[in-house]
DNA sequence: AATCGCATGTAAGGCGTTACATGATTCT
DNA sequence: AGAATCATGTAACGCCTTACATGCGATT
């Protein structure tokens, strides 16, 4: 259904920006919830073009290293609103290699399967501390106080899902690890 | 990476399956986490029979139904093995286009936002509902007693983490529905 | 002058979904 | 008799990643 197209016409309506731009933000706050690497992402800058949902504007940076900035189109901010308004039924798999692993529990020894719950833990306690501080520097640009109006409530939203889910992935493992260890 | 591969090899390490018996789990608990569909089924498990990862026989249901019962070989409990123990980073993107819709948050109204929010805290609570449901008949199946050696160990470990995930999901979504309704 | 970041593209191949296609068996 | 479920496959197409490919600009 071609989320990428919508990821690319939210981002527009937001402010001009290049493909190179895109790239960068798919890896900061939203990249917690989409991304796309540039080869996907200039094919799909050039067909929304044609498709005149957008359109760009050739900036020289330098002397003569050509980018081109992109805008969102009339045609283009109804497209995006379309999306914006429909209701999609909850995915019934969110796919994740951890758990599918988790699942054959049973095809390992305790001491793999305490390994692989160990090493998540570290990884996802080091992302939420990364998630900590972006959420802290958020607050301190907005002076502690986020409203809906804010033009970073977005971001607001995303990292404070992204901590919860980072927590409760946390917890469930802190959970899971002392089940294993009371056992035996 | 081929993780559907080994989401085969470790179900086939439980018991032999046919492939629409791979395909019918995929729509139950470990759907939650993997899942596949039966045109991308048949044609791995021919792959990993070529591979001699697996292997079959054919079976006559009634009078002249065939189906192959899939099992795993020598090779492919070693190959398994190794992708069990292996140790990846975790991903940077879980993708999630509802929360991919929130970031954009500032291209819709306040009630466009509410209505989103509203149906997929409603969408999630069934999900928590019927996930709850499939604990207690499992824990009821281990009368109240799970261990890491139950053969439904693994059962428990995706229930219960699909539960806490809807449930920090509904959490969010609570809180974030009550920010935006007192600033009005 | 070398390295890193800015900037844009294409090609090949794998992964995944939807649709097409067929037939047997069981249940109501 | 008809519907739902069991059972297996292929084809077309779109999405996504990895690798190939090139060149400018800024910093050290």
């Amino acid at each position: 259904m071609r989320v990428l197209k919508y990821a690319i016409l939210g981002l527009l309506d937001q402010k001009e920006l290049s493909g190179y731009d895109i790239t960068r933000l798919f890896k900061e706050e939203v990249g917690n919830f989409w991304s796309a690497k540039h080869s996907q992402i200039y094919p799909e800058l050039k067909r929304l073009t044609e498709e005149e949902f957008i359109r760009y504007e050739t900036v020289i940076q330098g002397k003569k290293l050509e980018k081109k900035m992109y805008s969102i189109t009339e045609e283009g901010r109804a497209e995006l609103s379309k999306w914006l308004t429909t209701i999609d039924p909850i995915p019934e798999t969110t796919k994740d290699e951890f758990m599918l692993k988790a699942y054959f529990a049973s095809s390992m020894s305790i001491e793999e399967l305490k390994q692989q719950i160990d090493n998540q833990l570290s990884s996802r306690k080091v992302k939420l501390t990364f998630l900590k501080k972006r959420m802290d520097d958020l607050l301190e640009q907005v002076n502690h106080h986020i409203t809906v109006s804010s033009p970073q409530f977005g971001h607001y939203l995303v990292l404070s899902r992204a901590q919860d889910r980072e927590t409760s992935y946390i917890n469930w493992l802190e959970r899971t690890l002392n089940l294993i260890e009371k056992e035996q």
